[in-house]
DNA sequence: TAGGCCATCTGGTCCT
DNA sequence: AGGACCAGATGGCCTA
């Protein structure tokens, strides 16, 4: 979002009084009588337990330290998020080769005009894809180590050159995140050798956030282009991810 | 128009 | 004491 644009923010930037644009009643922020210094100055505490030393007394903040505060504290806050977003646009940029703005960060909704087609991703979906991602190329190290394991055997330890798996490209290696999109059967295949120990919460709930490890969490996504068929979306409620779909017919790692 | 997604504000808590 | 982090609330924008 351009910070310029935000009322709130230009309020802020101006030093409007704070809460302006919304009436006190419904804010909770600011309810009536709302004071800043109840926080940042707070009076002592009344019911003290016997013993207890009163709290020290604190310099009253003059209504415009107060804004003042408040706003180093809003900007901090705001830059903050920004930073996060920085770094989630960054993580899109890895996810996703295709749709993706990354100035857009702080402009959320808006499409760039020389933009491919297709959505961002949204955060929720990014953090969950990057999941997958990362869950699969545990799982194809461990494959390929697996493959090594086989091939030094047969070959004999340390007599051959390089394995002509090697020279095939037969390597379940993963190339990208669009390798994402995997069959199922494959994914397990794959999943199987390998044995992670992270668990969700989120388990019963979603496929992508699932329980098992990996079988669930490699619950097969595939990117279906923007504003496409529209298939199977996420149930869980949880990722929802809009621009994939379950896939039961995507190529598979070569053997 | 409802719902999703987002940025921002805010107060609370924890840490340094 | 001040900053970082977090979660709830709110309103704006966009899309189906």
């Amino acid at each position: 979002m351009n910070v310029l644009s935000n009322p709130v923010i230009r309020a802020q930037e101006q030093s409007l009084p704070l809460c302006g644009p919304r009436s006190v009643q419904d804010l909770p922020h600011c309810p009536p009588g709302f004071n800043l210094s109840s926080r940042l100055n707070p009076a002592p505490m009344l019911g003290l337990q016997s013993g207890q030393r009163p709290t020290k007394p604190q310099r009253e903040l003059s209504p415009e330290e107060q804004q003042e505060l408040r706003r180093k504290i809003n900007s901090r806050e705001r830059k903050r998020m920004q930073d996060l977003n920085i770094a989630m646009d960054a993580l899109r940029e890895v996810m996703v080769p295709y749709g993706s703005s990354p100035s857009s960060a702080s402009s959320s909704q808006s499409h760039q005009p020389g933009a491919p087609p297709g959505r961002r991703l949204s955060k929720i979906s990014t953090l969950v894809l990057a999941r997958n991602y990362i869950l699969l190329l545990g799982s194809s190290l461990q494959e390929m180590r697996r493959l090594l394991g086989e091939v030094s055997v047969g070959m004999g330890v340390n007599t051959g050159p390089v394995p002509r798996l090697l020279l095939a490209g037969g390597w379940p290696l993963i190339s990208g995140p669009s390798q994402l999109l995997l069959t199922q059967e494959s994914l397990l295949t794959t999943a199987a050798s390998s044995s992670s120990s992270t668990s969700s919460s989120s388990a019963a709930k979603c496929p992508l956030l699932s329980p098992g490890p990996m079988e669930a969490s490699l619950a097969p996504v595939q990117w279906s282009s923007a504003g496409a068929s529209g298939g199977p979306v996420c149930p869980c409620g949880v990722c929802r991810l809009p621009r994939f779909s379950h896939s039961t017919s995507a190529p598979r790692f070569p053997k």
